[in-house]
DNA sequence: ATGACGATTTACT
DNA sequence: GTAAATCGTCATA
């Protein structure tokens, strides 16, 4: 399948975030590790963060501190950052520079890499449950399903290798994370956006984006579980 | 300097 | 369903 990267890219996701959090869809997600291995997948879910009038996004009315100036530099930026004591989640900035949107990327689909991804994804989750200490013969025994490596934003940035290190990088060049669009996913699905209750008014906005039927998405869509 | 909280994940009842 | 893990960031003082 042809795949558009660069400048060409940018002009497509340059725009609202809800137009480019649709068309990001199908697109595939590049990480390129130090040894030169790669790891990609084609991005599943995605979230629109809207601008400073977004109640749930970082610069909501115009804030502008050292964790979110990435979502300033302008479409092809990529937004990592750290939340939760122990996760990072990875955005595509769509804005004009200096207009902080961005889209969220909250599930992909393994293509390559696959068992790279499972043993990044394994060892930390040993890690997390026991601080670095032997992992007990249970977590020993755990085994994750091609379906759990990726499907939410912790997760996938734990799968591919994303940290503080990628924040700021332009996932539209040749470097350690790429971007690479495909043609647009006709079927889709939306949503509201998830862990943003104390958004008010705006977490009932459906700014969520699934591809339809998909089964590497975090949670289904359309349906009254927590978070729609 | 301090305290509250988070665009999450996991395990457990 | 609920709660714990875990710490950088940000607003307030």
């Amino acid at each position: 399948m042809t795949r558009i990267v660069g400048e060409e890219a940018r002009r497509l996701i340059l725009g609202p975030a809800d137009k480019a959090a649709r068309r990001l869809i199908g697109a595939v997600l590049v990480r390129v590790l130090p040894t030169g291995e790669r790891l990609s997948g084609r991005i599943v879910e995605t979230e629109a963060y809207l601008g400073v009038r977004d109640r749930a996004s970082h610069a909501f009315g115009g804030r502008r501190t050292a964790r979110n100036e990435s979502m300033y530099r302008g479409a092809g930026v990529g937004y990592v950052y750290f939340t939760y004591g122990m996760h990072f989640c990875f955005n595509v900035v769509c804005g004009e520079v200096g207009e902080p949107a961005a889209v969220l990327v909250r599930a992909i689909e393994p293509l390559e890499g696959i068992e790279l991804m499972r043993e990044r994804r394994e060892l930390g989750a040993r890690r997390t449950r026991t601080g670095g200490t032997p992992a007990s013969p249970a977590a020993e025994k755990k085994a994750l399903r091609d379906v759990e490596l990726c499907n939410g934003p912790g997760k996938l940035c734990q799968a591919m290798g994303i940290d503080r290190e990628l924040d700021g990088v332009d996932v539209l060049s040749d470097g350690a994370l790429r971007l690479e669009l495909t043609a647009p996913v006709r079927r889709l699905g939306r949503g509201t956006r998830i862990g943003i209750d104390s958004a008010g008014a705006w977490a009932a906005r459906r700014l969520r984006w699934v591809e339809a039927g998909s089964g590497f998405v975090s949670r289904p869509v359309g349906k009254a579980s927590a978070g729609e």
